[in-house]
DNA sequence: GCTCCGATGTCCGAAAACGGCCAGACAGGG
DNA sequence: CCCTGTCTGGCCGTTTTCGGACATCGGAGC
């Protein structure tokens, strides 16, 4: 069985997916990937991970919180495994490179891979896969859109949020 | 989770398996497709649905059962679903052939996609695929081999068993 | 009798396309 | 020179696509 239920961010709606295990997915509105809403799963409000995350996450938009501690239950393939898990070893307000996150991921060499299998995160800012960069510095993609990328960044290094302004 | 037993036939080993909702698979020694044992899985050799399963098998091989009563829970497309099913509808001693079945799952003029969900079906005997024929009478095929489709068809209608005999 | 053909659902292997990449080479503008 | 932007070729797991192969059968044509 799965449930799901949205809430609101500074940059648009969010939808959250949970199994019985823990949330499997936190998708941006519009964003590519995101899972689709089956006739069969069940929309609960007060279903124990759901609500912890969206706590949580009102917390760090808020600008209160910096790590998490919902449980994940994201699907994929043993190297996108890899490649998520590596991921959340990257501290609020830092970025890395993708070359960088392959080595991590004990994939060094295999940096276009793991930009394919960063696409594919299903968590979105609990796996901060925001915070991964090009080498050069640039944003290069997110699946949420680029736009939101950079306000996290934004948010994160504490500097105006320029999306929600506009 | 997911069990496992072997026990004996007159035709060679035979491989149970079970899952927590009943007998998943039935295959003879050497079988085509039999599923393979993973590491996690657990012989039980007093595992309800398994020991019934043994018994009903021993009965029918010794010419003392034509029906079976124990739960099955194969695992496969919808399309083999209904195929499996209306194979159950063949009769002890009785032979169809693929159209006939066909029909009788619901997609007549498939004969030949049914050939191939019949030789698909993992649970040999109690879903008597052995009881499905050519057209023209001709046994044609049988993930267990021939020999076996003969021999069991030869138990069924009463003639003595030449395979055993040799 | 015989061969040839089309329709059918699924699985499997191979091949190709597709990405949230990166380093190196080059051209152009200050 | 330095810095920028663009292009190229190689990199690599995943996804998609495609072509066969099957436990068939009935009909058409010879």
């Amino acid at each position: 069985m799965r449930y799901y239920d949205f809430t609101t961010s500074p940059y648009g709606q969010m939808l959250l997916v949970a199994d019985g295990e823990g949330i499997s997915g936190i998708y941006f509105e519009g964003q590519k990937y995101c899972s689709r809403i089956a006739p069969e799963w069940r929309r609960e409000e007060q279903h124990a991970p759901l609500r912890q995350a969206k706590q949580e996450l009102a917390e760090y938009f808020g600008g209160e919180r910096e790590q998490f501690g919902t449980a994940l239950a994201p699907k994929g393939t043993p190297f996108q495994h890899a490649v998520w898990k590596a991921i959340s070893t990257v501290k609020f307000g830092e970025t890395i490179t993708y070359s960088e996150l392959a080595s991590r991921a004990g994939h060094s060499g295999s940096a276009r891979a793991v930009g394919a299998a960063t696409g594919r995160n299903p968590v979105s800012i609990i796996v901060p896969c925001h915070r991964i960069v090009g080498a050069d510095g640039s944003l290069t993609g997110y699946a949420g859109g680029l736009d939101r990328k950079r306000a996290l960044l934004a948010l994160e290094s504490g500097i105006p949020d320029l999306l929600s302004a506009a």
